[in-house]
DNA sequence: CTGCATCCTCTCGGATACTG
DNA sequence: CAGTATCCGAGAGGATGCAG
């Protein structure tokens, strides 16, 4: 590894220390969950039932746990209109935009190699190269 | 968000989707233990043992495991030695390398932040503000 | 529409003991 | 030293029902 980007562990030491608040961030934005949904919220202001149409797979249960946790850690912003039906909308905080500057080219790369980095696993995972 | 970043759902239409092969790789390398360990293996090779110490909590199970995930997605490299005792070493590979100078960035970023985002939390987080 | 409460399942992950 | 095997508890996470 390029010695200018490992300096992490120069400035941060206790990054590996169980006791790092490092850890908890960590687990909130990278959890299987989180990432989803801060990825849908680089959209911009959403509703919740569009963010859950839009999350693939979340459930509501887990979608309205994401949501608090990434809106106390700051991330999120949470606005509810007293009207009837309600009306709830997220986006992006300022912070939880500074997150996803330095997380989306780690998501774009991800998602330009993650089919190559699977199919190696899975033999063929969908053409019929041999069978 | 700025536009220029949110480019992936353009590109990437299918992210979102719960079969999307990104949602694989994303959870390995953003798991608990997976970010860490790749975090240790950039200060270069490295032995089994160090690791285990370096990755403080980090039980056998898991560092084998999240070891062996890691070098079927290709992002790292087991090197054995026939000696004995054994020493056996792992280091990151250029798919691994590629991941991390886009990794690398956001952890800094969060281990800048993370103090502030915990402490926001727990309203005292060590000094006596106010006690 | 936007959640919260409950129940229940299943996997993650820790502890321990054992092997080459 | 570098793992594997087994057991086991805790918590993640899904399904359903209900409230404001």
């Amino acid at each position: 590894m390029v010695v200018s980007f490992a300096q992490i562990r120069e400035e941060y030491p206790g990054v590996f220390s169980e006791s790092c608040p490092t850890r908890v961030v960590l687990d909130h934005v990278m959890s299987k969950w989180g990432v989803l949904v801060l990825l849908a919220l680089t959209d911009g202001t959403i509703r919740w039932g569009d963010l859950r149409r839009k999350v693939d797979g979340i459930s509501e249960k887990m979608l309205a746990s994401t949501l608090r946790t990434l809106e106390t850690d700051g991330f999120i912003s949470r606005t509810s209109y007293p009207e009837v039906p309600p009306r709830v909308e997220y986006s992006l905080t300022s912070l939880g935009d500074a997150l996803m500057e330095r997380m989306l080219p780690l998501m774009e790369w991800v998602a330009a190699n993650a089919d190559d980095i699977t199919a190696r696993e899975k033999p063929a995972r969908c053409g019929p190269s041999e069978a």
